[in-house]
Parts: C-alpha cells; structure tokens; sequence
DNA sequence: AGGTTAAGTCAACATGGCTGACATTTCGCA
DNA sequence: TGCGAAATGTCAGCCATGTTGACTTAACCT
C-alpha cells in the first residue's frame, strides 16, 4: 500500500515517522475511549467516572489517596465523582483496619458489573488487535508506550504482574472475556 | 524484572494483558499531553488550541469542514478555538480559489513557531523512545495503534505518506528536530 | 498534648465539549 | 435563471470535568 522513495531524504521522512506516531496516539486514543463513553453516557456517567471505577476494580481495598496518586487529579475531582458512585451504588468505602482514616474502595456488584461492561470493549479491541498483528507486535507496543510513560507510572503498571497470582486481588481474576462478533 | 509462573493460569493471564494495554494507553497518553499543556497554559491557550494547529500545520489550505472531520467535534466548538487563533495571530484564512464558500486555513509565522514548539516536545519524546526501542518495536507500536482506530481515520494518516515528496505541503519538510537534553 | 496525615466540604472559576436556532454567502443544477 | 443545498459563522445556554483556596474532622504517632 505504502511505498515511499526512501533514498530521497532521509530527514523529511523522519519527521514523518514521528507525526505518525504523534497522530496515531491521538486518533487511538479517541477510538479507544469512543465505546465506554458511549455505554456511560446512557447512564449519566462520563469517562472520569470508568477511570475510577477501572482502578477500584483493579485495585481493590485501594485508598483514596493511593487513587489520587494514580489519576493525578484533585481531590476535590475525585470527590465528585466518587460521590455520585458511591451514591448510586457502584462503589462502597470501608474504614481501614490498620488506619483508621483511611476509606478502603471496592466495587459493588452492580459496580463489578458495570467496569466489566466497560473494560470488557476495550479488551475486546485489544484482544482483536494483538491477535491480528502478533506477539511481536504486541512487545514492540507494549516497549514504545511503556518508554513513553512516567517512570512512576510504569512502576505501578509493572507492580501486579509481578506479585505471584495467589496473592492476586479477587476481582482482577474473574470470568474470561467474551467479545460481540463484528456485524457483517 | 517481572517473572511469572506463566503455566498457572492462561486465562488469567491474558486478562491481565489485556488490563496491561489498556493501562498503557491511559498512562501514556497523559504523558504525551502532560509537556504541550504546561506550555500552551503559560499563554492561555490549550490542548483544543494545539490540536487544531496541529492539522493546519499538517494539512496547510486545509478547510474548515476538514479539520472538522479530523478533530470530529462540533463547528461550534471549533469556532470559539479557531476565533481565538485567528484574533491572536497563529492562523490566518484565506478564500477558496475554486470555491470561494470555503476558508483554507494556513499558521502564520507565530503560528508556525508555537506549531514547531508544542510538537516538538511529542517529536523528541518518541524519537527517544525509537531509538531505545528498536525499528522492530516502531512497527509493532503503530501495528497496534493502527490496528485499534477507526479505518476512515487510518486513511487519513496513511494518505500523506503516500504522497510522492515533491507533492508534500511546505510545512511538512521544515526543519530538522532539535531535543533538549536531559538533565543529569 | 500537639503536630501530621487522610479524608471531606464549600465556593468559585476555566476549559472544552454539547444542542438548537438562525444568518450569510456561494455553488451547482434543473 | 433561480432555487435548494452546502460551507461557514454566530448567539445563547448547558454540562462534565478539571482547577485553586480555605477550612473541618478524625485518627495517628511521637
């Protein structure tokens, strides 16, 4: 499809490289959130509300600071949104047994439900993708995304996958993912 | 750094890598926004602003309705962006030869030099991050990227690129890129 | 006992999306 | 030639989600 004169000059083409990879960040990144907006905005709910939901989920018992740490937001945003949550029953707080002062967050089952239908679009995507481009492919994205990321970041994206699975939270082990067939 | 027993559960195991990339994305796009938005903030302006310089850099003579389909929002939100470029001198419009309905947008010198400045600092992120990740890694990143947008998008990006270079628009050729480097 | 930390709250504001209604100019065709 | 459609612009208002700043309460720890 793509056939470019590559002796001509080989600056002009890197700075093309580079748009590409400024480009497609910025178009993936919209398709990639399209469909969980979608399904929130029939609720009331919008994209900050599945960023919390996601990282319950994922982290379940996490505190609220640990939350603010991972979405870098004030915990003035993050108030609102866990309001609404825990006020409509997607999300409960329990008080920390070692401290006290701590509200420990976890889902409910209407919230596990919920961040399932919600992930499971965007896991259905990926599923897609990673089996049609390869397990090469897979790493190569996973090392340019991971080189892009906050050090911090990554740190705590690695940290789970690194804890042996018994010790793994309950919620990140449930049921197999199951993907809608694409309409002919 | 990260050992799995990867015999224990395959299911499990692809949850989580899965989880990983959707991880990834989240983290990495708000770095890749994170250094263009500290600029764009100490002129009051922001993201909605870079973006659309961004395409008229891109796509100089570019229409209204273009960067619409491109940015996929409304003309009334564009408009309150595109009055402020026009009124603080990045952009400039011109009437359409062939239709004079139309308003081919251009940066000007100003805009041109903020163009250069906010897309370099996301040019030298991932110039660094090719280098250190390998031409191999490159192709599985946009792979996968390009595997998850949507296909009319996709085009978009692959049609410049199949362009023969002496077609290219003026502003695509400009200068080399020039990365600070990290502090020690 | 007293400073620090975790969490929550009130108020005000900015950004950047959105809808709906409507005006102007130009184009293209029957 | 005239009329509908298209490209653009504009007014008004709404909503989601981020921000800052000031302050409270409860629990922790030394």
């Amino acid at each position: 499809m793509v056939a470019l004169k590559t002796s001509a000059n080989p600056l002009f083409l890197r700075e093309e490289e580079l748009r590409r990879g400024i480009e497609l960040m910025f178009y993936a990144y919209r398709e990639f959130t399209s469909e969980p907006d979608r399904i929130l905005a029939k609720i009331d709910l919008g994209r900050a509300h599945h960023r919390a939901i996601y990282f319950i989920g994922r982290y379940p018992g996490i505190t609220v600071s640990e939350l603010l740490a991972i979405l870098k937001i004030t915990k003035q945003s993050l108030s609102r949104v866990l309001g609404q949550l825990l006020e409509r029953g997607y999300v409960e707080q329990a008080k920390g047994e070692r401290d006290q002062r701590q509200r420990l967050l976890t889902l409910t089952e209407a919230g596990h439900a919920l961040e399932q239908q919600l992930t499971n679009t965007q896991r259905c995507r990926f599923a897609a993708v990673y089996k049609a481009a390869g397990a090469e492919a897979v790493a190569g994205f996973r090392a340019v995304l991971a080189g892009i990321i906050d050090p911090t970041d990554l740190e705590r994206v690695e940290r789970l996958l690194s804890i042996p699975q018994e010790e793994k939270p309950e919620a990140t082990k449930r049921l197999p993912v199951k993907c809608m067939k694409k309409e002919a």
